[in-house]
DNA sequence: CCGAATTAATCCACGTTATGGACTTAATAT
DNA sequence: ATATTAAGTCCATAACGTGGATTAATTCGG
């Protein structure tokens, strides 16, 4: 239910406001602030005020926007004090990174761990450090961390990963095992998340994950949709056949089974081990751009495959246009083309304009991105809350 | 975005919180109500003052909440002054009722019309009586219409409907054909909020409308999913089997080839032609309970084939519970089982706990009744804007 | 080169809204 | 009958945004 507001929500919310437009027009000055907002200059000046004082905000120069009259004093988002830490769980590999308040990467690490192999307390223990590392860096650099989410590969529900399949995690609570406070989300969301902020994407797209597992983050009006449970997005188990080959979600015929990692390089006659050699993909490149006829086949059919679980996806939930990201990204110019083509048959007929299918630029940053971008994103929402931490 | 606040706006958006509580908690002391929004009791207490004079809300003689002390005088919604009136087209009638802000239905009336020989514009005049009648009978009780909204079966793009297939309408612009300010909405995403808010169902679910065409309504959290155009909820088209019948949305296998009512009514050898003979449905239903062999085949074929579009639709959508409404709800009990078992068989691996299924108690009601309804809903929401209209 | 016009930002008195403690009212318990 | 408890109202106060006046910094026209 929505909340009652009281004087102080009032204000935490026009601060949030105000500062929202900062980051969305740029520097702008306080005369404009005004007139965008609805507010007036007097309350528009003294919320500046308050968010310069707090850190968040720097004055930059002058803007002239009409052509007489005084100019104004343009402000805009300050990356100087308040920053977050982004986390990143995969199967092979763990990463961090550090943001600032305008999205600028300020330090980034990875580490490649075989996290199927460990058990969660290794990992954990792994990332811990790793995430030491980022935050030193950052603090030498003056900043603020105000918050830190961590990606992980699996659906999540409050921080408890229930079954995480990919890394044989079983009722693991993450943010236990760290010392430090930090949220959990699904890699999918986050990387959905990511290629809204850093990689920016329209306001409405379904951002596709192809890793080991397929899944995928909707985004509409700007928000990313959950579902009642938070496990909406799991497009690698939509049915292509009813009745085709057996999944280990237990079903048959999922989408995984022809355009996952795995049966996309078997299909390809390359790696028959689950899990994919080290440099599979790289390997199935060198092949496609070889112009070798199995791999180019095997492409083929998981285009067709992805076309068909995507145009379930369309008639269901609407997107506005889709992003091909993760493996995906790579294998692009061979997977797209099948995949469009068996889109616009299936679609062309009810809908008079079939969503367009795009490449992700951040490929398998957009997680590690998307989970920074949170926190600040929720910081930029409601500075009130963060104005005493971040003031100097 | 958000907008900013101001007092007025504090103040509209504080009415409206109370008084959906008073909607929510039924009759209830001021006392109370200023507990659980988190206001005083003496601004809760001017509140209700205002909702009084405004015709919105009544005492309703006292309430004791704890042992002793002075008793709370219960105010609750009053139904005396503020109604809406909803309207449906569908293939074969038109409908109306007026709904109090109570939700008590205050009139309804019906015509059987078939709407696909008449023009847009007969119908539409046909509607006008209809509304009018309805209109004429709610002021005789003292209400007040505080808006309309019409159902249309087929997507609507903002008052525009750019194909009804099932109505052979093109490009008609409804609100104008209608002599009254009304909105228009698509029937399937009416028909998940009436069953929402008539029908007592959770906060979460899907709710299918299996007509002549299947649709559904995802509602999360007590609102509407639309998607990125408003076209979400297409589950007939969701591909059952990728190289199954053609389907004249252009794709083939739709789930509608297993499931709509033509198909289900063509494999139980009933009614060969499209659309279905009158008594098309009444006659399988007579078949079903007399155990005929082939509608009882047809309906568990079209069972399973629900259970994989609707695997699909779990995997992308996470709905809480799943509802069957329009013919799905007469032919629960023969189509459910092997739907259920299909989603189990398919789901039960990945999550604790597969979706339920469940029957709508409203049946072709839902529409007319969630158009009314989102009147409603919107004037409790915001009960600022209509205190003028509604005071004495 | 200087005054008029124009726009930005700040200042200050004011109106609106919610607050919180005091007070009144109405019931139960002792 | 008196104490206790809780509901509802009253009133002075605080928080916040408003809007007009003022000051500041430009450009334009003469």
């Amino acid at each position: 239910m929505t909340q009652a507001l009281r004087h102080d929500s009032m204000r935490a919310r026009n601060l949030g406001v105000v500062l929202g437009e900062v980051r969305k027009s740029g520097p702008i000055s306080r005369a404009a602030l005004a007139e965008i907002t609805g507010l007036t200059k007097t309350t528009v000046s003294k919320m500046v005020g308050d968010l310069i004082d707090s850190g968040m905000v720097t004055e930059s120069g002058a803007v002239r926007d009409g052509e007489r009259g005084r100019p104004g004093t343009a402000v805009e988002l300050s990356g100087e004090r308040v920053a977050a830490l982004g986390l990143e769980i995969n199967v092979d590999y763990l990463s961090a990174c550090v943001v600032d308040l305008t999205l600028r990467v300020r330090t980034r690490c990875a580490q490649a761990v075989d996290n199927r192999t460990a058990s969660p307390v290794e990992t954990m223990s792994h990332l811990q450090e790793l995430a030491q590392k980022a935050v030193d860096e950052a603090q030498a650099q003056g900043l603020f961390i105000a918050g830190t989410t961590i990606a992980v590969p699996g659906p999540v529900d409050g921080g408890l990963i229930h079954a995480a399949p990919n890394l044989g995690w079983h009722d693991v609570r993450v943010p236990d095992l760290l010392d430090l406070p930090a949220e959990v989300d699904n890699e999918a969301n986050l990387a959905a998340l990511g290629e809204l902020w850093f990689g920016s994407a329209p306001e409405d797209f379904l951002h596709v994950s192809g890793e080991i597992g397929i899944g995928a983050g909707l985004v509409v009006g700007g928000a990313l949709f959950r579902g009642a449970r938070g496990l909406a997005g799991e497009l690698g188990h939509v049915v292509v056949t009813p009745d085709g080959p057996a999944c280990r979600c237990g079903g048959r015929g999922c989408l995984e089974q022809y355009a996952g990692q795995d049966a996309l390089l078997r299909a390809a006659g390359l790696a028959g081990a689950p899990g994919g050699v080290p440099g599979g993909v790289p390997e199935l490149l060198e092949r496609l751009r070889a112009g070798e006829p199995r791999p180019l086949e095997a492409c083929e059919r998981a285009g067709q495959a992805l076309g068909v679980a995507l145009t379930s996806a369309v008639h269901l939930m609407d997107p506005g246009t889709i992003v091909l990201g993760g493996v995906f990204a790579p294998l692009f110019e061979w997977i797209a083309e099948p995949a469009r083509r068996t889109m616009t048959a299936r679609l062309s007929t009810m809908r008079h304009t079939v969503p367009e299918l795009t490449v992700s630029r951040l490929g398998g940053d957009a997680a590690t991105l998307g989970a920074a971008g949170r926190v600040i994103h929720r910081v930029i929402a409601d500075p009130y809350l963060w104005r005493r931490f971040a003031s100097r």
